[in-house]
DNA sequence: GCCAACTGTCGAAGCGCTTCGACAGTCTCA
DNA sequence: TGAGACTGTCGAAGCGCTTCGACAGTTGGC
């Protein structure tokens, strides 16, 4: 396996065919014969051969890599971001494509270098801001880009993301069908908040519109995550809502302490307080107890974003938004 | 910046002069004039040219792209392994070099792909275990690597850790130090030492070895991540070790669980059960109290990798274990 | 004042691939 | 049965860069 590695030359000359024969043989352009075809792959395989792909991607003028920028800021919740990763990471692979992983610290000018030098085809943007320094930058590259989340101004750009609103809404629902009349929404850090996250606003807007519908009566809060602060946030609302029976979390870091001080508090789950989570299954899963929770469907977004992409890639319309309907899993904690 | 990307040509005729001169003001590999040079990076900077990524490859036989293998696993802590990656990925640019995302879902195939299509330089494994399929691959092919982590046969490869055994000793010397005579360590779920992945099992060792160093009386217990379970072990373990003191814990997603389980049982942080965990920083300050703590540096095993794998890439010697002294924050829980 | 050594620059070869136009051989149908 | 349309394959150009050898001009030593 090491020497100088097999070139396309040694396959032709292998397989008695011409050396753009084992091109077309590769990318199936043009018709090959069957018999040709075979000889050509039993020769690849007998010598080993992987197509050099800076080579390739010099006469292609492609580079069969897709750009994942991962900012990982404060307040974000890693596990989820990391799935999204691997989602891309996977149904990139299954469109023969690898990832090219970019994180904030070398900033907006980061993207422009690998898109401007084709080290990259295209880019996908995780954890986008309300006013994402990055934005700007993606409208004037000619290389197509899909974002997960949505920025202030989305027009113009394919954006793909949870409807976090609609789940804020279905988490209400739910509480107010099971009767609760006083909810509470626990959300991100307040950080999180004034950097004009959207998932995070547009969850609180869904809440205080679902809550408003319902005629509940509602509050939404941000969230920290130690657990004191969480038990301080806690022990201030029951003090201040003697009626509070319901809590929507949207906080995976949080969620456990915000269980940890109920319980300190000697509030029971779900007898006294409801807890709906928006967070991912695992969390809600792992949680004593078990959550009622909308999912945060990283996979299916991951995925999305991914094919979204190559549809641009290959010149197709796509379009600007894609919101996946939220899903909630009735467990213990209703 | 849409239309044709600005070639080296142009750049060339721009400052008036040949190509060859254009590439070696930008790699300095023959001396150029002050004059040439300012005139060269002046028309880079006004055509806005960025090399092209493919063709420099093919030509200089380097992508300037290390590999890094996030394989994800259960039990593995996320964001842990996630300050890993944007170490590498910070430490990598440094060196001029970009990050290719590689998961396990390809398997090994993957790291040979990548490496026989000349896509990576070299490549960064995370999250080895003892007997893992990769290494054998690693060590056949011709691009170098990386490991953090150690496999249960590191001879000829280049690893890099935080040394677990001195971590795990570390913290019973501090629990004996302050007089505890009966600890335990929590350590990683069950799945995980049955993998055999060397870190949790090196910490154990440390464990057992300074416990009997000390004289004290200890026991390792596996620990799984739900409240419940966690629950459980605490309970059965207070109730069979009266006199225990002293606790030890190896498991980040099981901290918080410990915690709110030693609340439930009525247990004071520090007064009557000492807690040392090893595991981030982040957690550890995070948790209530404060956990005395271990901290695993991060940042500093994946700035390493990085140097290792950019000595190595330059024909340099490097050690073929790297071992990170632990070292211990003293918080509020001991 | 001449040869040797150095400095700064150039031109051209080639890295391994894709793709275009050409073309020999077959097939089809008037 | 021959013109036209296909099929399957080939050869060569070129993608944008690095690097090697060449060489004109400048220094320095004797």
């Amino acid at each position: 396996m090491s020497g100088r590695a097999v070139t396309i030359a040694e396959v032709a000359r292998h397989a008695g065919v011409a050396v753009s024969t084992v091109s077309y043989v590769l990318s199936g352009k043009r018709t090959i014969s069957a018999d040709t075809r075979r000889r050509v792959l039993d020769s690849i395989n007998t010598l080993g051969y992987h197509p050099h792909a800076g080579a390739r991607s010099l006469a292609s003028k492609r580079s069969n890599v897709i750009a994942l920028v991962l900012p990982l800021r404060a307040g974000m919740h890693v596990p989820v971001l990391m799935r999204f990763a691997t989602a891309v990471v996977t149904a990139a692979r299954r469109f023969d494509h690898d990832v090219l992983l970019l994180t904030a610290d070398e900033g907006p000018e980061g993207i422009r270098r690998v898109a401007a030098s084709a080290l990259v085809d295209a880019l996908v943007l995780m954890d986008v801001e309300l006013h994402d320094r990055r934005v700007p930058l993606l409208r004037e590259l000619a290389e197509p880009s899909v974002l997960i989340g949505f920025p202030a101004e989305p027009a113009g750009l394919t954006c793909v993301d949870l409807d976090f609103a609609a789940a804020g809404a279905r988490c209400v629902a739910h509480l107010a069908e099971r009767g609760h009349r006083q909810v509470a929404l626990l959300g991100a850090p307040a950080v999180v908040y004034e950097r004009e996250t959207g998932f995070a606003r547009r969850t609180r807007e869904g809440f205080t519109a679902a809550v408003a519908a319902h005629g509940l009566d509602g509050v939404a809060l941000p969230c920290e995550e130690t657990f004191d602060e969480v038990h301080t946030t806690i022990t201030g609302l029951l003090a201040s809502r003697p009626g509070l029976s319901g809590l929507v979390v949207h906080n995976e870091a949080a969620v456990n302490h915000v269980l940890g001080s109920l319980r300190q508090l000697g509030r029971r789950v779900p007898e006294d307080v409801a807890v709906v989570a928006i967070c991912p299954d695992d969390v809600a899963e792992r949680a004593g107890p078990p959550l009622t929770s909308v999912l945060i469907p990283a996979e299916e977004v991951g995925r999305e974003a991914v094919r979204l992409v190559m549809r641009k890639l290959e010149g197709r319309e796509v379009p600007d938004a894609t919101l996946l309907p939220p899903h909630l899993a009735i467990r213990a904690s209703t």
